[in-house]
DNA sequence: TATGAATTTTAGGGTATCCTAAAATTAAAA
DNA sequence: TTTTAATTTTAGGATACCCTAAAATTCATA
């Protein structure tokens, strides 16, 4: 029944989801905007994503998503944030850890994505947060910057 | 001049590039076998990848790098080994981090690529390794068990 | 060296995603 | 309320990558 959905789909769902978090609904216009195409090529998504099951439109009406698709949206968006922490904690800067964050979010193995979910839970969160956690950090650090300055 | 090569073009690249080290060069069917496609698809890649300069072909005859496909195959390849180590790192089973490294090894920025190169090697080649690193392995190996088991 | 098997190529299609330009609809302003 | 502006939709195309089936070529061996 599901097809597996689209990279580009978890695109449009996750797009549709931000601007449905601050708009009541999303127009054709502010998809657009959001997924950097062309409001002709947002419509055809759309129409898409509503024989899927996944939002609610008609024509000429605002966009919202339907909870399957607001499921989907929010599993991206965790995973968007996973990934993104991580960038952050091996010191990418954040502009392109945001841009990256976004390559990442899409298609790897669940199980590759626990595992990273818990590097991150396991360096940012451990109640303990021992010593050395801390003093690894210092010193990756520290040897970025040495690196850095040798080139 | 040179179109940035996509990730398709990429996985050709990489593919042919394995099969050379073993043969000399690469025929259409090995080429197809590797990516798993059909033939007429890997003639169709090839012919493209040609056109822009990445391989050596005639008609009927066998495929190989020209310097510039061998460059970038090359630099995919470590990519590509970059994120195994990562994941391995990670503990992420040796299966899915093979077909993940697979999908990680495109489209990140180089920045980050860098990033998680300096980590893998802070991790894993660091002269000193000082003991910290390594327990903090063990308990983030901890760490992950106790997940496990209570879930 | 002739011929059947294997390989490669061509021809013709398909899907997903994107685009431009023009038509249809809705919203806003005079 | 009529006219204009903004928005949305349709129509027609493009590209990248994949396929099947059939034709062309090469290879291996009888």
């Amino acid at each position: 029944m599901s097809s597996p959905v689209s990279r580009r789909s978890e695109d449009y769902l996750r797009g549709i989801y931000e601007i449905t978090r601050r708009k009541a609904f999303a127009r054709i216009k502010d998809i657009a905007k959001e997924l950097g195409v062309r409001p002709s090529t947002a419509v055809e998504m759309v129409r898409k994503l509503h024989r899927e099951g996944f939002v609610v439109y008609e024509k000429y009406g605002g966009v919202t998503l339907t909870p399957r698709g607001k499921e989907i949206a929010e599993a991206v968006k965790e995973r968007h944030e996973t990934f993104r922490k991580l960038l952050e904690i091996l010191l990418v800067p954040e502009d392109i850890a945001l841009k990256d964050s976004h390559v990442l979010e899409h298609q790897l193995d669940p199980k590759t994505i626990q595992q990273f979910t818990r590097f991150v839970r396991f360096i940012s969160e451990a109640p303990e947060r021992p010593k050395f956690v801390k003093r690894w950090i210092e010193q990756f650090r520290e040897y970025c910057r040495r690196e850095a300055d040798s080139s």
